[in-house]
DNA sequence: ATTGTGACGCGTT
DNA sequence: TAACGCGCCACAA
């Protein structure tokens, strides 16, 4: 137990919450911590997801938890420390059918106006001009 | 025990 | 517009 019962029930909550991503949609980290009740945790969402184990039979693990819908609030792909890593979120992406594009810098990017998932969403406010990212999508987060 | 490092995001410079 | 600073906190060294 190398994890504190506090970390642990947060890792759970975060687990949780991605496995409410609908298949071919993507949302944010920071989403995420909204969702569970920790806005200002979006940081810690990434440490759980790279935690996430391999382990088929965990209650948790990185077959039963979609963790490649998590991308940041840019709307790319977040850069690891292994560049597989990266590239290998953007196949699992394609293979459910989100599109995928590629920055000058290497960067995997996701529209997130045709694959965005955001709950009761925010909006990202926009300042009256030009704004067309709506969504009228309505989702509903039950349990 | 301490220190450094991030799968982040937002406010300030 | 691009950098930088900071909060947060699990993990590896």
């Amino acid at each position: 137990m190398a994890r504190s019962d506090e970390a642990e029930a947060f890792f759970a909550a975060v687990y949780t919450a991605v496995q409410q991503i609908p298949a071919g949609r993507v949302t944010t980290y920071g989403h995420i911590a909204m969702l569970i009740g920790t806005p200002q945790r979006p940081r810690q969402v990434g440490v759980a997801l790279k935690q996430l184990p391999a382990d088929a039979s965990a209650p948790f693990n990185n077959t039963n938890v979609p963790w490649q819908r998590v991308i940041n609030a840019k709307g790319a792909i977040s850069p690891r420390s292994q560049p597989s890593g990266s590239r290998n979120q953007a196949t699992a992406l394609q293979a459910e059918g989100v599109e995928v594009t590629r920055g000058a810098l290497g960067e995997f990017t996701v529209d997130f106006a045709a694959y965005g998932w955001f709950p009761n969403d925010l909006p990202s406010d926009v300042s009256g001009d030009e704004g067309e990212d709506d969504e009228g999508e309505n989702d509903e987060i039950r349990q």
